[in-house]
DNA sequence: TCCTCGTCGATACACTGTATTGAACGATAC
DNA sequence: GTATCGTTCAATACAGTGTATCGACGAGGA
């Protein structure tokens, strides 16, 4: 055995932070607010409680497990206005949907991925399908309207961040980007056999992406409405 | 650094296993559908083409361009029916984009992820403007059509895959699916806050997942059928 | 024949999630 | 007070990841 001196003095456990899923959690979520889910690694979030990676299996079995900790930590920023009318109950959901994945954009990568029945996500749950019964009295018609809103919601929110990430990574603006896959899309446009897309990139124009997802939502509710 | 799509492969002249961005892909995609992205390493990919990792980054920069062509590739598996009722032609599109996510259940996890602008991508793109502009013959307003279209059917495909990867995983039936998660729903429902979800648990019924999908889908459509 | 140059494979690095293991601690039993 | 026990934690280890670096090799040009 070595000597005493070799040997580190014992770390007083009365130093130690005190650990909790929901610091964990929390501390998880900074990560990924500033550097995606790609900086949420069991290292980086022991770190930041000045704790091992071990440390935390205390805590949560398994990194999917710590992930779906997260997801249904956002679902608590969720609200659903108490609405009579179930078109604005609805609507406000989807906006308060859309505005979480923008604070929390790689809220939009776990989206949908795997079913969310944690406690928070089932208080969501329960407040859009309280809201849908009001329109559609039978439960199973009102599951059918729920799932299909979700499932636009889900996508629009997807695809927005997804582009929103396209833009900023060549650079911030849109005119980079277009420097970037320019050429590409030029010549590719070129052989005259995209003739629609062509016209879409010469003629059309851009909404601001609130709009694009306030106006797909109104199609959908729209489609909701006319059902018998 | 420029796109994937604009950088012509590298025309090695070895007498080595030739080698080229198609089968490349098609390992991937193989090893994608088996094991999903998980089991897609540079590693496996090129020992399953007797190279390795190295050599893969002679035709593809980096783990991700191999992903979006894997996505293009799949893209070419999805042809849009010609037909002049654009109704019959979006749903087909439609079908044909789930009917390749059961068969790449990977496809789903990246679908939408990130704008798809590769050429197959971009000829599936083109169709379905196509069959848009025949209902909304401004061009913007195709766009707008198609993309609450598109946002409905990767959320709708996103959701059903993850149903049944949750189903599979915890035991091939939902009996299997019951008792594992059984217990903590049915704790978190006797707290008596979620009326509307034990409705649904204890009359609900179970349609099948096609059916989920198109009826969403027929709901959509109407939304846009009663556009001005 | 030699030289250059592009391509290949081995090695290396910084990381990941997690199994194992042993040590340090508080509480409990004598 | 001392001994023991079970829990809790940190260190180490392992197999695996994406990718940078670099030496070697083989073909094309002089």
């Amino acid at each position: 055995m070595e000597s005493v001196w070799e040997r580190p003095e014992p770390a007083g456990r009365t130093a130690l932070t005190p650990l909790s899923r929901a610091a964990i959690v929390a501390a998880a979520i900074a990560l990924a607010d500033s550097g995606g889910l790609d900086a949420v690694s069991l290292r980086k979030v022991g770190a930041a409680l000045d704790a091992g990676p071990m440390r935390l299996y205390g805590y949560v079995a398994t990194k999917e497990e710590l992930l779906d900790l997260m997801v249904d930590e956002v679902h608590s920023e969720i609200d659903v206005p108490a609405d009579t009318d179930w078109r604005i109950a609805l609507h406000g959901w989807a906006d308060r949907t859309r505005a979480a994945a923008l604070r929390h954009e790689w809220f939009a990568d776990l989206l949908g991925g795997r079913p969310a029945i944690g406690p928070h996500a089932l208080a969501v749950n329960e407040a859009t399908l309280a809201a849908a019964v009001t329109r559609f009295p039978a439960i199973d018609d009102a599951r059918r309207a729920l799932s299909t809103l979700r499932a636009y919601v889900n996508g629009a929110i997807r695809t927005e961040i997804g582009e929103l990430r396209a833009t900023r990574a060549t650079g911030l603006d849109k005119l980079r980007w277009q420097t970037t896959h320019g050429p590409y899309l030029m010549r590719v446009l070129a052989d005259g056999r995209h003739p629609h897309i062509e016209r879409l990139v010469s003629d059309g124009t851009d909404d601001d992406p609130a709009t694009v997802f306030a106006t797909g939502l109104g199609i959908v509710l729209t489609g909701l409405a006319a059902l018998p």
